[in-house]
DNA sequence: CGGGATCCTACGTGATACTG
DNA sequence: CAGTATCACGTAGGATCCCG
């Protein structure tokens, strides 16, 4: 198996307010009664999405179908381990289909699934703030280093 | 000094298509022309709300400012650490506005700036996918670790 | 109260080799 | 081609202590 246990967080949200505010009820109000990290959807989902790979791969699946090894060189800079463990990830929590044609040599496609593209937009609106607002933040990040030591 | 070198990701991706197809259009077109994560929008910035902290921190900060221990509560299970690691990052990156008043004891507030506060928007689309599927997620889940071994 | 400095460990991650 | 298995390393992150 390519790791087992995923993390097994367990701490006390007991009097945490997870999902903070204005968020938290939209979100559906936690607080005192999220036991753990699971029971938070912002971190039950954007733990996954997290890791930059699962994002990137989305993103890529968005545009159709892939293979694996295609899908591996146009992410760029991903090992095959972990390219696969992504997959996994992301096929396990609904959002990626994977079908195996069993022909010589193997043909596998990724694809998402309806829920995967559901997640496209939202994901998209934050691209587009990422493209639309990265020289402020590189700027911001040059001003910030050139200050006192 | 708290964690210094950011970690030296210096692959080669001259051959990625890291900001992929579509969006990749959307984004302004890598590919050949990247030569690091740095230069990638989607990753530069994704990278940093990656970590689940900066993300929670950022929807808690939405609500207005914040003290440094409220935050740490409300946010919860975030370590001392990584709670001023994660808001010395968003400083840099300008989303966070740190202001000292210098009484006995120090008070330390935190609220968001104006380009903090555009990532709002963004970000709650994602926490409502998160809030509206994280059923349907919790339920892939459940189905695929029921599966064969 | 807010946070800097240290120590220490777990696990994420890449490189490599093997299979069908 | 599409993985799986193994190993070895680095660093992200928690715990602690202390200072202004």
């Amino acid at each position: 198996m390519v790791d087992a246990a995923p993390a097994p967080i367990e701490a006390d949200w007991s009097e945490a307010d997870n999902c903070a505010g204005a968020l938290g009820a939209l979100v559906g109000g936690f607080g005192a009664s999220a036991r753990s990290a699971a029971d938070c959807p912002v971190r039950d989902v954007l733990d996954r999405l997290g890791d930059a790979w699962s994002f990137l791969v989305v993103l890529r699946l968005a545009d159709g179908p892939v293979r694996f090894n295609e899908l591996k060189r146009q992410v760029g800079g991903v090992s095959q381990r972990m390219l696969t463990v992504t997959l996994r990830g992301l096929e396990r929590d609904g959002l990626v289909d994977r079908t195996v044609f069993p022909t010589t040599p193997p043909r596998v496609e990724y694809r998402l699934t309806a829920l995967g593209n559901s997640l496209v937009e939202p994901m998209t609106a934050l691209t587009r703030w990422a493209a639309t607002n990265h020289d402020s933040v590189r700027a911001a990040r040059a001003r910030y280093d050139t200050l006192p030591a």
